[in-house]
DNA sequence: CTTGATGCAAAATATTTGCATGCTC
DNA sequence: GAGCATGCAAATATTTTGCATCAAG
């Protein structure tokens, strides 16, 4: 997993290279996005931060704003989830995909070379420039099964 | 494909089973989620309706109501697609996934089997009773990319 | 006739935007 | 200092709900 400083850098490059400013509301979502490493709702991350950082006062406006650009820009990405709309996490992981309980929410991530493979592949069949691909697995989870 | 006779006995089969009615609005519905086989949003649906059945004058609180009934029943399946939010299509074809060009919002859909067989290997992997999945492409089709 | 379904409008959510002000660069 | 970023509140957009009325079984 890339450390956090090496993030923050990265994070640093892209917007000097947007020419965009590096704030410290910027750097608080990109660490709480970090710090807890499962996925989250703008909403949720706006909770996160008003109660681990009460003093930043960060509005929901700019966490928008800013997970919107980190999507863009590469540093986070988001996957929707049914009924639950849209979930944001670090997107400079190690590609991956996801298995969802339906009964609990949980979610279990895993990487397969033999689909990525496949995908690639699939792509190459429809002449399609891939840019980027998401599997999600939908089921019941053991525990939740018992 | 399915023809819409068989569909529409398949739909009356499932509320019968549960013990809903069959009204002209699930039926409009249905149908037009049978004859406009792309996919689509509950507004552009309801917009749909609302051209072709001016005078059924249904109402958007019924199309996000049946289309939840639908789902829930595996007549209809919706898919995510980033800012636009949730698009449904019929939910009894074969299993395929999706290929979505980002530029035109061209949605393609394929079938592989390798794929297939992969996710039931990975699903029994993590001991998860799958009860769903899906597999996007994003990426540039080939006409965007001239 | 009983009970679920509908349309409407209001409510609840979710997301975006305008603008005055504050902070990076 | 110039210009982007921010917070706030208002504006939009999206989805759900309450309720009186309608219609299917």
């Amino acid at each position: 997993m890339i450390t956090y400083d090496k993030l923050l850098a990265q994070f640093k490059k892209i917007l000097k290279h947007k020419r965009l400013k590096f704030t410290k509301q910027r750097e608080l979502i990109l660490k709480c996005l970090y710090e807890n490493d499962a996925h989250h709702t703008p909403e949720e991350i706006h909770r996160l931060l008003k109660i681990q950082y009460p003093e930043a006062g960060i509005g929901i406006a700019t966490v928008y704003r800013t997970l919107a650009l980190m999507e863009e820009s590469g540093i986070a990405s988001s996957i929707s989830f049914g009924v639950q709309g849209k979930k944001y996490e670090l997107g400079l992981k190690k590609h991956h995909d996801h298995l969802i309980c339906t009964a609990c929410g949980k979610i279990i991530e895993f990487f397969d070379e033999t689909i990525e493979r496949r995908q690639e592949e699939i792509a190459r069949a429809f002449d399609f420039a891939m840019s980027d691909h998401t599997m999600k697995i939908v089921g019941l989870c053991s525990d939740c099964r018992k």
